[in-house]
DNA sequence: GTTGCGCTTGACGCCGCGTCAACTTCTACG
DNA sequence: CGTAGAAGTTGACGCGGCGTCAAGCGCAAC
């Protein structure tokens, strides 16, 4: 929370070039992400032209961090659409899998290409055979394929996807519920440890466990982001004031008995 | 130079799929392969079906050798062409460039995932600009850009595409040029050390230097290795037997001469 | 007025194949 | 010998993530 010095009529908004400046993408790209509902200007002109605000920018920070770990437009689409640390904590989690893994590769070929220079320079007879050592034994093998590749890096990913099209909606639908519910437990006027806002707990870590495993103390870490963070709160307190903060406090009472 | 033991009438050519699996590649890649003159089958039997002797599979390893690398299809084409280690250590080198700057990016981006996963699930608000910390200052900045970009690695191949089109052939033919002018001293009996083969010499420098930056030391390995290794040979001595052993004895001279 | 910059939409291009579709041919089996 | 099925063929379109024209509009400065 910036107060940002009112510099008389300073409109706060960027428009398409400043932005792409400061981002460093292309005007090309950020339309792009528009045509495709990725990133959406804050509003747009009576001429057309695309105006940008604080929210946008922070969305497409975002969106740049992920698109720098190759995840594809549609999966950044989802993941800032959920908006729940929980979610970016799965991403972050498989993606810091495979960037340690192309790190590696990454670092096994720049070895090998290094020694087959030396070896070039030298004038030694650098055979076919020699030359691929370095690649044999980490791409073409359906085995290491599966060490570095999809297997270990997508769980989360392929759980997401084997739940196929309805499957996914329920599971955002089931997120609803859970703020929906918390709203209305506010309302009735229940406690954290009431067995009605503990089945919500309940309810709200199974959500969670889909993508990840949280312990105790990070169970009890999201949930109280989820307080201090404004963007997340939002999520939560729009639908009844406090729904964030009874969910922490009932969080930290269901963690200590079911997760220790 | 293996003996294979002369099975019966076992045609020592590979079909289309025995091909793709044991390059791990898809038929389909042959075939697109093929179609755009990259690796074309040894011949096509008349029933239209793609036959691919050792030739072509020692040409498709070198083609996937690149193709690690990232290089495109078109400049692989090129490399390949040319049948020369010179053209190879320069793209080589242009990789390897290309390659640790890969591996460090990722390096950075796994340790700000790291980091941000952790602070994530101690439940510390995170601020965008913090995530992006790790991002700003390698990829986005001109000045970054030009570290591991586009300046330092392609410079030879920025070279080779300001030559245009006529000039890469002009290129191609000088090469032709050195390899006839080779032949021609042979048959005259020209030493080493005259003035004619030394002249040679100093065209085959100037070529190669387009490319890359011979040391006395390397220019000696690269023409040794024209003498060592068949497939480089070839070119040479096709012209006159002999041709490739004259060009080493010339380059050893004239790299003491004009190099050290 | 007009020049020129910066924005707009719309459309096609690019790479490296994947993926049908429709067809021919080789091989194995009855 | 007929036939089924596997495996080959060409041809075409699709995809992701934009780059790159082309043609036009609005606004500020001269």
């Amino acid at each position: 929370m910036r107060t940002t010095p009112a510099t008389a009529s300073a409109p706060d908004t960027l428009d398409i070039a400043k932005l792409a400046r400061l981002s460093g993408v292309t005007s090309r790209t950020l339309r792009h992400y528009d045509a495709i509902g990725l990133l959406s200007p804050a509003h747009t002109g009576n001429d057309g032209r695309r105006h940008y605000g604080r929210d946008e920018v922070l969305r497409l920070q975002h969106i740049l961090v992920l698109r720098e770990l190759g995840t594809p437009l549609s999966e950044i689409a989802r993941i800032v659409d959920a908006d729940d640390p929980a979610v970016t904590i799965a991403t972050l989690r498989d993606h810091l899998g495979a960037l340690t893994a192309e790190r590696d590769r990454f670092a096994r070929l720049a070895a090998t290409v290094a020694s087959t220079i030396d070896s070039l320079e030298k004038g030694h007879t650098m055979s076919n055979e020699e030359m691929l050592d370095g690649f044999k034994h980490h791409k073409y093998e359906p085995e290491a394929r599966e060490r570095w590749g999809d297997d270990a890096v997508d769980r989360s990913n392929a759980q997401w996807k084997a739940l196929g099209k309805e499957g996914q909606q329920r599971h955002l639908d089931s997120h609803r519920e859970v703020v929906e519910a918390l709203g209305a437990a506010i309302r009735v006027g229940f406690a954290p440890d009431s067995d009605e806002v503990q089945a919500i707990v309940t309810q709200h870590h199974a959500w969670l466990s889909l993508f990840w495993t949280p312990t105790a103390e990070s169970y009890r870490g999201i949930t109280q982001m989820y307080v201090d963070d404004e963007r997340f709160r939002r999520n939560y307190d729009e639908v009844a004031p406090g729904a964030a903060v009874l969910l922490r406090d009932a969080a930290d009472i269901w963690a200590e008995r079911h997760l220790s």
